[in-house]
RNA sequence: GCCGGAGUGGCGGAAUUGGUAGACGCAAGGGACUUAAAAUCCCUCGGGGGCAACCCCGCACGGGUUCGAAUCCCGUCUCCGGCACCA
């Protein structure tokens, strides 16, 4: 053993070890004498090289899953790369560089980085989605989604991201923005296939409840954005037309003061009774925040609930994709009909007035629940009670139903790019639409198209992709050219995994034995994109009859953001710490500003490089770091200096095996027999350690007991080394800790469980036991307070009685002193270390 | 606007079945070692008062419940996240 700890040096020597040869122990396979545990972190996009972001992801999980396998489960932990998405293609296009070719260089220096942070991965289940073995069951799904009616193909108005040229689901519209490139989203009208999410709608919802293992935050999330929506569908008859119109309300309380009706400007009615310039004018302005359009289409309908003859429009903030498209405009208690009506002077009617009393505002709507008046038969009544009274009407007159509504909308997954799943359909003059034969599977993309980033996708210029023979017919036929949206890939990845490389891909046996996930670990960005992606398509697994699983993630954990301190030239705007020595600009000499911390970004430069960090301090600290800073839920805010705190620790445990390593080995095998503060000490921290591990996974705290642990360790070195009985509790303690350690810093407890002369891995031990009994202390210290307020603390033995705890403490001259001549109230006892005098 | 979450030292954060506020770490100050520096080790470290034993004030702010509140309740402010013409 070296007197100095060089992390670099050990760190390769323990990776090399644990790869052995190409047999890594940290493989997995089906186990009939262990429990399984399934570990996972959302696999990275291979983007060039890893970040802060991931080291802090996989520090997570690593802990996780190595802690599991020293409590004996048998632990499922694998990686891959979600390698299909748009940067590839944007590199070919900028440097002529083909994606594959692109792609796979990244996942290899990415690969190398993963391993060079101690990450125990099960590498013979690694994926690669931009595999055909990979994608080849996307198509799969597809078509067997397809064949169940939950695969198919419409028109409709997508969002469309000018920069990317490409769709975008609503999922990755944020703020009107592209998710990815933040460019305005537009709206264009497209065919593209659709996965049929809202046929488990219902489903999702309800099961979202049982989401214990999850943060609560992105379950509401989750029921937010599926947006269930309970309410009346009313038919309004159109005056000499023999049409009608349907309409969706929630709040058919106020069904008597509707005062017009509102159609979508795709509604099939406004087209046949609008003018088709002035439509136009209208849908300009559909599905933008801005201000009301209106316009009046000249027909009157009527409402059901009175037969009162109200005018129809036609008006620009309806949308088409809720609900029926047409709406029943209730002036008087809902905003947005309000502002409509005052553009265009129509009338408001109240029929809702305040419970408590009072008078409706005249400058704006009445939106809460009230008392019914100017209603009919149903004036009066609580807007609760008419919302059922007056749907039951409406339904007994035939004229609508009670139905419900979801904000949920199908999954759009046409994408006009190259570098992604193509979807397996042919278009066939005859035959029309065609699933491509699984025998046929996969569809690979060709290799030879080229980049230029301008016109169509480079699947519709490739002629030999492009125009194939139909599979029914045998006659001429041509490809689907659009690939799928790359959150396909990531829905059942999970499942992949559970089979190694060379086994099936989707292999029942071994689907059973792993699912589902028992702990999950990513970000909180996928919060409704991928995790809610992932529910319905393992439920379609399941119905497919793959897994006898509903809920992919047991549990989720959503790890907070990587944050640093920004820096900025008045001149040269944002500055890598490197460029701000001294608090000047490295280039102009100008004082900078330290801006506030935020998430670590390329652009704002306020980031660390993990290749550098690693190189500076090792592994080992970059995790114990990213661990110590914060919990992991939290941001954490990266600090150099933290950084060096967290390596000192490492140092000083180090040391201290060098310094005792002659006194360490003369015990070896050993135990103690003996009581001290040490031993206590020790099974405390085991104590406190399992259970904030056990407890959410509170690793802050978890290091901060092994540091008090070695803080004592250091100070009873000093003492009584001669004697043996010490030395063996030395020696306890020591190993207690070092295997504390290992989940954390896996290679220097390796490194130092060698050291002291244990033959096999610290990877192989089994997680240590606490004595309760050992932990207890003999004395507690007493807390004695007057009024609620400390005014004495004594040493007193474990175990006293209330009342002999009450004896010591009104023993106490101060106490004495203070509640003489006042009179005693009361006198409580709490826990055996706390007594509240109460005098008066 | 609606729905969530959070406000604790100079900083990251501990302490929640109501019971010693500030564990652990960082920064800062003082000291030891050294020719010197680094490293290491020791001490101090929420604010105020006192020679001292000690006392007062402090968990965003204002109230309340309680023997006792960072923790529970009501109100206010600020910050963060999600949704946003979803009828």
């Amino acid at each position: 053993m070296k007197k100095r700890y060089e992390p670099g040096e050990i760190e390769l020597k323990w990776q090399a070890a644990w790869a052995g040869n190409g047999k890594n122990i940290f493989s997995a396979g089906i186990s009939h004498e262990k429990p399984k545990f399934y570990c996972l972190e959302m696999f990275p996009y291979p983007s060039g090289k890893i970040h802060m972001g991931h080291v802090r992801n996989y520090a997570i999980g690593d802990v996780i899953a190595r802690y599991k396998r020293m409590r004996g489960y048998n632990v499922l932990h694998p990686m891959g790369w979600d390698a299909f998405g748009l940067p590839a293609e944007n590199a070919a296009i900028k440097e002529g560089i083909h994606p594959a070719h692109w792609t796979h260089e990244n996942i290899a220096y990415m690969k190398k980085q993963l391993i060079r942070l101690g990450l125990s991965y099960d590498w013979s289940r690694e994926v690669a989605t931009c595999l055909p073995e990979y994608y080849k069951w996307n198509q799969w799904f597809f078509i067997r989604m397809y064949e169940k009616g939950l695969a198919y193909r419409k028109a409709s108005f997508v969002n469309w991201c000018p920069s990317c040229s490409t769709v975008l689901a609503n999922e990755q519209v944020i703020d009107g923005k592209c998710w990815r490139c933040d460019s305005a989203v537009i709206q264009k009208e497209l065919e593209q296939w659709f996965l049929r999410i809202t046929a488990y709608q219902q489903e999702l919802l309800d099961a979202s409840d049982g989401l214990a293992g999850w943060p609560q935050k992105v379950v509401l999330m989750q029921k937010n954005w599926i947006g269930r929506s309970d309410g009346l569908e009313a038919v309004f008859r159109v005056e000499g037309t023999g049409d009608s119109i349907t309409i969706f309300t929630t709040r058919a309380d106020t069904l008597f003061g509707a005062r017009f009706i509102c159609l979508a400007p795709g509604h099939p009615l406004a087209e046949k009774f609008a003018e088709p310039g002035a439509l136009a004018g209208i849908r300009e302005h559909y599905g933008k925040v801005d201000e009301k359009h209106g316009l009046f289409t000249g027909r009157y309908a009527t409402n059901p609930v009175n037969d009162e003859k109200i005018p129809i429009y036609v008006a620009n903030f309806v949308l088409m994709e809720y609900g029926t498209g047409a709406i029943m405009s209730v002036p008087a208690h809902d905003q947005r009909d309000f502002e409509f009506a005052q553009k265009y002077g129509l009338p408001v009617k109240v029929v809702v007035t305040p419970e408590a009393g009072g008078l409706v505002p005249s400058d704006r709507a009445f939106e809460e629940d009230g008392i019914l008046v100017e209603s009919g038969p149903f004036t009066g009544l609580k807007s609760a009670q008419a919302r059922e009274d007056i749907s039951a009407f409406v339904e007994g007159r035939g004229m609508g139903r009670k139905v419900v509504n979801y904000r949920l909308r199908d999954w759009g997954i046409s994408r006009q790019r190259y570098w992604g799943t193509p979807i397996p359909m042919i278009y066939c003059e005859r035959c029309g639409i065609v699933p491509v034969p699984e025998k046929d599977l996969p569809v690979v993309l060709p290799e030879d198209v080229k980049f230029t980033g301008k016109g169509a996708s480079p699947l519709a210029e490739s002629e030999g992709f492009l125009n194939t023979t139909c599979p029914s017919c045998g006659g001429n036929a041509r490809r689907e050219t659009d690939t799928m949206d790359t959150f396909v890939d990531s829905s059942w990845y999970y499942v992949r995994y559970c089979s190694r490389k060379d086994e099936p891909a989707l292999d029942k046996g071994n689907i059973g034995h792993f699912m589902p996930v028992d702990q999950y670990v990513g970000g909180v960005e996928h919060a409704v994109l991928h995790l809610l992606y992932s529910r319905f398509f393992m439920r379609v697994i399941r119905d497919l009859g793959l897994s006898g699983v509903s809920e992919p993630f047991q549990r989720l954990l959503t790890q907070g953001m990587v944050c640093m301190e920004t820096i900025r030239c008045p001149e040269h705007g944002w500055l890598y710490p490197s460029e701000a020595e001294g608090g000047v600009c490295a280039r102009c000499g100008r004082a900078v500003e330290r801006g506030r911390t935020e998430k670590m970004s390329k652009s704002k430069r306020n980031v660390v490089d993990p290749d550098h960090l690693i190189k500076t301090y090792g592994a080992d600290t970059a995790r114990l770091f990213s661990l110590f800073a914060a919990p992991p839920e939290n941001d954490l805010q990266w600090s150099e200096k933290g950084v060096e705190g967290a390596q000192r620790f490492i140092q000083r445990v180090w040391a201290f095996v060098y310094d005792n390593m002659e006194g360490l080995a003369s015990v070896k095998g050993q135990p103690p027999e003996g009581v001290s503060p040490l031993l206590r000490k020790t099974h405390q921290t085991i104590m406190r350690v399992t259970r904030d591990i056990e407890r959410e996974y509170h690793f802050n705290t978890a290091i901060a007991a092994m540091m008090e642990l070695m803080n004592t360790l250091a100070a009873a070195e000093h003492g009584g080394r001669e004697e043996q009985e010490g030395l063996r509790q030395v020696r306890f303690a020591l190993e207690k800790l070092l295997l504390m350690l290992s989940p954390f810093c896996p290679h220097v407890a390796e490194e130092l469980w060698e050291a002291i002369g244990m033959p096999s891995s610290i990877q192989l031990e089994p997680w240590p036991e606490y004595d309760e009994e050992a932990a207890r202390e003999e004395e507690v210290e007493l807390v004695v307070q007057i009024n609620g307020k400390v005014r004495a603390k004594i040493m007193v033995p474990q175990g006293l009685s209330d009342e002999e705890l009450k004896g010591r403490a009104m023993e106490l001259t101060r106490i004495q002193e203070a509640v003489s001549g006042r009179q005693l109230a009361n006198v409580f006892a709490v826990k055996g270390r706390l007594v509240n005098i109460v005098v008066k």
